[in-house]
This record gives structure tokens, sequence and C-alpha cells, in this order.
DNA sequence: AATGAATGAGGGTTCATTCAT
DNA sequence: TATGAATGAACCCTCATTCAT
């Protein structure tokens, strides 16, 4: 990152105005030349810098997924408890997505459905934050804070999945202004994964043993919901 | 969905073609020519029965999401109680997205990420079963079933999300067999989802903290709880 | 062939106005737009029926060669004599270089030089009648009217080559009037070569035999020859 | 040619690079680029010493054109008798395409459908050989070596022409290792070519000597033809 | 003398769409 | 209704050339 103040180059001017063009219309219907107009450059500059028109679309969320996560980096490793450290992720993942919509627009709109992208160092930096977040559901599934029959890909897809999907229609819809901002929601998603995660021990249910006088029926009560319970396992 | 035997006429064929180039190519890689020639008619026959290329586009999930709308239409309202509904609704979602992998690839990978879609007749048949699944969950709110503070809106993406976030890397992984099918992903989605958000006074631990005298009032819970229970099993 | 007379297809038309802006201008200098242009058609036209700039490059030639090979076709097996054949195939192949300028300039100056020309139905089409001579060579030193040592690789080289340097030389210097055509070139030539390679049996030698008395019986013999070779000159 | 173990110039280099660049992949599809690469110097220095990349290409041929020149200038003087001296001519031009392919290549694929080319001194250049070639026949029609009636622009093309062509198909093949090399073909054809335009009084001179009664004047005629035959066994 | 950086100018190719038949 | 044939309108990309340093 160093000098953020040093004046733009050439090549971020390209990327700023390719990042706002791509996301406002889509790769396919921007063209060079109104990139190259709009960063202040000629056609064949662009070229210079990117060898592609689709290079260049890589060569975006690659810089920006980067500088992001070593950003996290930071900051991450300092947070105790595996629950802090996932809301942690989650807060540097939306508010980049929020404080960067068009960037978030690129992510989720125009390289999802790119199949050459896949197979890109820019996927591979913006799959390390995920990496990261799967290591830490795995940590909390370890270290008894999860349920030990969780999936921690669900786990994680569940995150992302609603995330993304909150971005997505926000971005369908226009980038309406949200008086609960997509940040605020992370709180309740956060709370009802964990809630249906959390291993049990903290559970009402273990109260329970204190006043039964038939402890048959209550045998069967917890067969039955074992039954159910295992029936989960099977998923995984 | 009518007489499913019938020839295919040429619209369907044309139909048929485009959505599996759109889906495999994408829409801009994807050109008139082949799609003529994959459905044995001409150029100028497509012109005939989809005014463009994008009208084309936007035929083929109306039709589709239409279809599966009407289908599924038929079976939900006699499912009974909130949670059953929900299940149901995913269950359908999640089975045409299985079962017709171009269909999922096209309304996730293609459709999303064009603004006009979302004026199209195509954007509002695939929004009635997201409705019908919000209007469940505001039942469940209002019946007591979820918590009173559970927001609707997050719920529903946390469904939708995971299953679409779920889909979106099947294809991008180009669709690998998976051993836990997505469907079977379904259940312990909606069991920590539900959990997460059930209102605790149905928590088997609360009621426990009653003396239990007798087995009777056990076994009605017991039932209640079956009817839930055993309402995932027929959809299984 | 057929009807000559029927009006010219646009592929004719594309074909024709190529050849001439070829042959003036060089095939990299020459531009889509401009054949368009002269053929009266647009350039997407020119993609209809040749794929790409190099494909309508070589569709030139192998059509002009192939008709005229099936032209000579029609003459050559009724001519009796190698030397009479041989004469007859180089008489088409200058003619056609004469009368079709634009066609010469395109085989000797601009295919020559593309590596991927040897590899067309174009050049192998040029080729045949080039196979022709060699045959006809052949047959000559087989039947004894050419030395048992001849080479006929170089003799067909001498023939083509000289032939080729003539025309290649009239095209560099913007093909002048020439006094003598090089159809006119042809018969000294054909007269050179033949004097070089004609077995020695047949020579004037044979007269020598005579008695010779004095010099000025020889001087007649020289003069006679002399009057042989002007004879020769009827076949031009 | 001067001092041959001089460290090459930049010049130099950057000539030795694109006569490579330029044989093997033509003037039209080399790029400045490439040859600045291969020369180990920048774009910019390319035009430092070459105005244009046109430029550059004819300055090639005329230096090597003219330091052959000079060389063979060195020799051909010496050379007795107008045989002698075409051999010679002949067999320098041939080594010199021989051994240096790019050169060839050069000169007869790149350079000959330049039409700029001939208002070149690197044309110039390469004719000065060609005159000098034109000359010799001159003078052996002049001095009776050739018939009275030969045509010399015919032998002069009909020499340089075979021998063009051998090496345009040469190189048009890929330049394949052949059995007997161009210069092993050089004997054949001078001797063709001569055979076919000696002079007759010299003719079938063999048999003469039967029945003559008179040997002063045979003994002028052998006297004539050993002339001509011992100049040819110098070269050999 | 040497060059890194920048670009103007242009060309081949594609394709959705039209329309006479 | 169906289509063969034609094209207008773009767009990506290349590269010889320039010029400030």
């Amino acid at each position: 990152m160093m000098d953020k103040n040093r004046p733009k180059t050439r090549k971020d001017r390209i990327m700023d105005a390719a990042l706002r063009i791509f996301a406002e219309k889509g790769f396919q219907n921007s063209t060079i030349t109104e990139i190259s107009k709009a960063a202040g450059v000629s056609e064949a500059t662009i070229y210079e810098y990117f060898g592609t028109k689709e290079d260049l679309l890589f060569a975006i969320p690659e810089k920006i997924s980067n500088d992001t996560f070593e950003e996290s980096s930071k900051v991450i490793p300092y947070i105790k408890g595996v629950e802090g450290k996932i809301r942690a992720i989650l807060l540097f993942y939306v508010q980049l997505y929020q404080s960067n919509p068009n960037y978030s627009a690129l992510v989720l709109l125009q390289l999802m459905s790119n199949k050459r992208f896949r197979h890109t160092p820019a996927h591979a930096a913006i799959r390390k934050s995920s990496h990261a977040l799967l290591d830490c559901i795995r940590d909390g599934i370890a270290d008894g804070t999860f349920k030990k029959d969780s999936n921690p890909y669900l786990i994680r897809s569940m995150f992302m999945g609603t995330v993304e999907h909150l971005f997505i229609h926000w971005h369908m819809q226009g980038m309406p202004k949200r008086k609960p901002g997509i940040v605020d929601i992370l709180d309740p998603l956060i709370e009802i994964v964990f809630d249906g995660i959390r291993a049990r021990k903290e559970d009402s249910g273990t109260t329970l043993y204190l006043k039964l006088e038939d402890a048959g029926v209550l045998e069967q009560m917890i067969k039955k919901k074992d039954g159910g319970t295992s029936s989960k396992d099977k998923t995984k």
C-alpha cells in the first residue's frame, strides 16, 4: 500500500476507470475506447499495461483483493476467539463490498459468470479470505465452540451466500439507500447462525434432569430427538 | 405443463437450444447462428418467434419458472405448518436448479448481471416463489413459530443466498459430481436457521422446566414435533 | 467454365476486385474495405464467401489455375511429340500470365512469399501444369528425344524460371509495352534449351560426313542451318 | 569488407537481426519490437540508424550486395574468356544465395514484390552483377563465342531465372538439404545454355576430321573451340 | 547516443438484425 | 410461415513512429 498520496499512475487511472465502467455497463458492454477516454489515456496505452481487455478485467480484483487481504491480515490475528474472528472477517468483507460498490458489482455480477476467471490469480486472491473464514469455522468446531457435527462448508456458504445475495440484490435494485445498511444485517445474521450451531452444553436442555420423575419418558424423547439430529448427520 | 408428449414445437426447440448454449458459453458469447443451427431452424426463424436475442434470453426463464411455480402451487397449499412449507418451497427451488443445471446457470450467472432483466416478466415470475417464501417466513413470525424480532428478509436471504452460493460455486467448478448433492445440504441448512430463529418457548428446554406428571402431555409434545419432522421426511 | 455470359455472381465480383487490388498494391497493403467497395458489396459479404482475407487470396489462383488447366487439358493430349507438348504447355502458361497480368503478379509476387500458400489447394492446382511439364520432359528423355543424362528438374526449372524471371521483371518495371512480347521469347528459349539437350544423333553433324572440299561448302551449311532455325519461327 | 574481426556495431547487429527476422517471417509480419529485442537495442535506437522500417529493409541488401560485388570485382577481371567469366559471376551469385539463405529469401521473396524497391540504391547494387553478366554475354556474342542472333537478355534471363527459380522453390519447401546443392546444378545449366547458343561453326566438330582434306581449316576451328573450353576448365 | 513511454491511425473480423422471396 | 442472403455498425487489437529525458 505504501504512500497512498502518491499521484495516481497511469496504470491506476486505467484500472479505476475500468472498474467503474465495467461495473456500470458490464464487461461486454464496455469498450476500451470508453475506458481510455475516462482514464485520459490512449487506447494503445491500455494495451501497454494490460495485454487484453480481459486481462484488465482480472487485474482489478486481483489488486483490490490483495490489498484488502493485506489490510485485514494486520488486524485479524489479534482478535481472540473464533466468533470474534469470524465476525471480523465478515465485517471486512461486507465493508469492502459496501464501500466499493463498483468492486462488489464486478465480483458478484461480472466475474462469477466468467469461465476463465477461476483460473486466475485474481480468483485465488479473492479466495484467500474465504479460506481464512473456513479455517476459523473449523477451529470453532475443533475447540468445541460449534457443534461437532457442523458442516464447515455449509456454515461458510451460509455466511458468504447471504452476504452475496444481499449485495447482488442491492445491485440489481440499483443500489438504493438502505436504512439498515448491509453491515447492520451482519450481526443478526451471525447471531442466527451461531445460535444454530453453537454446541448445546450451554443449551437450556442441561437443566432437564432436575425435575423429571419419569426417566423413561425422557429417554424416549431424547431418542426421538436424536433421531432427528442424527438424520442431519447423514447429510454431512 | 400440458401434454408433455406433444412433439416439440419450433419455438420450444429454439428455447431448448438457446438455454443450453447460453448456459454453456454465456449470453454474449453465444450467437444466433449457433442457436439456429442447434435448433435446426434458420436465424430468421428465431426472429419470427423472438424479437431480439435478449427477448429470447428472457423468454426461457419466464417459461421455466412459470411452469415450475405452477407445479409447486399444486403442492405447497396442502402442506401444513410454516416450517414444512418453507422446506417444501426450498426443495422445489433446489430440485429445479439441480435437475436443470442449464437453467440455474442461466439464472444465477447470466441474468443476475443483466440490468434489463429486473424489468422483465421473467424476473417477476422468478420472484413469485421468492415472495411465497417470504410470506411463509412472515407467517412463522406472526404465528409465533419464529422469534418476533426476526428479520424475514434476512431469513429469506439466508435461505436463498446459501442455496444460490452453493449452486454458483458448483457451476464455477464445472458442475462436479457431489456426494452429498446440494439437496442433501438443505436439511442441515434449514435446521441451523430454524434453530437460530425459533421462538424459545417452544424450545424443548424451556417447557421441560415444568414438572411432568404424566406421559400424555409429553406424548402430545412429541407428536407435535413429529409432525414437523415427519413433514420433512416426506420431502426427502 | 460453362456459360461465360452468365452475369457475374457476387462471389466472382469479389474475386475480380480482389485480384486487381491484391496485384496492384500487394496483399498486405490491400484492405477488405477497398475490395468491398470495388466489388460493390459490403465488407461483411466478403466474409460470407471467404472466411478470411487470406482465404480470399488463395481462392483466386485456385479458381484461375483450375480453369486454365481444364482448358489446356482439352488441347494438350492431342499434340504429338514431346517437343510440341512442351511448347504447348509453356505457351498456355505464358499466355495466361500475359493475358492476365494481375494473375501473374499475384502468383509471382504475392504468393511465392506466403508460407501458408504451399499447403493450399491453390498451390496444388498451380503445380498441376508444372507436373505435366516435368512428365513431358521425362518422356522426352525416355524416348530418346533428349539426352539420357539430362536432369528433367533442371530442364523444367530452366523453362519455368526463365519465364517467371521475365514476368517478374516485367512487373517490376511497371509492365511496359514490350515490342517482342514475352510470348515471342518463348521460341528462342525453347530452341536454346532443346539445342542443349537434344540427343546428338539427329545433330546436323550427319551432313558433315560429306567430303568438304572447301570452306565455301561449310559456309553454305551454316547458312542452311540458320535457315532451319528460322523455319521454326513459324510455330510462333 | 575491411576488418571482419571488429566487434559488431549496433547498426550491424540491427541489420543482422532484421535480416533474419524479415527472412523468416516476411517484412510485413516482422515488427520493429521483435527486431529490437533480437538486436538487443531499443526500438527508438533502430530509428536512430534507419529512418523507417522500410529503410532498414533496403539497407540490408544494399550492404550485402555491395560487399559481395566488391569481392567479386577482385576476381572476375582476371578470368579470361566470356564463358569463364559468366561461370564465375553465376558462381558468386549462387554461392552468396546459398551461404546466406536469409539474404536470398529476402531478395527473392520480400523485395521482388516491393514496388518501391526498384527505385532504391539497394536495387541498383543488386543489378550491378546482373549488368556484368549481361556485358559478358554481349561480349560473347560480339567475339563470336555465341551465335550472332542470340538475345543477350534472354540468355541472362535463362541463367538468372533458373537460379532464382531453384532458390525460390528451395525456400518455399523450407530449405531442405539437397544432395546436389544448387551450386552443383550450375555446371549442367551452363552447359545446356552454352550448347544451345554456341556459334555453330564449332558444332559437331568431332566428326569433322574424318574426311577433311584441308587440315588447316580444321586447325583454326579447333583452336577457337579450345579457347572456349579451357576457360571453362579453370572455374570448375 | 540511447531509450522508455506513449499514441494515432487503421484494419480485420464479428454478429445481430433485416427483408425479399 | 420460413429462410437465404446481405449488411451496418462496432470493437479489439497492432504497430510504426515520436519525443522528452
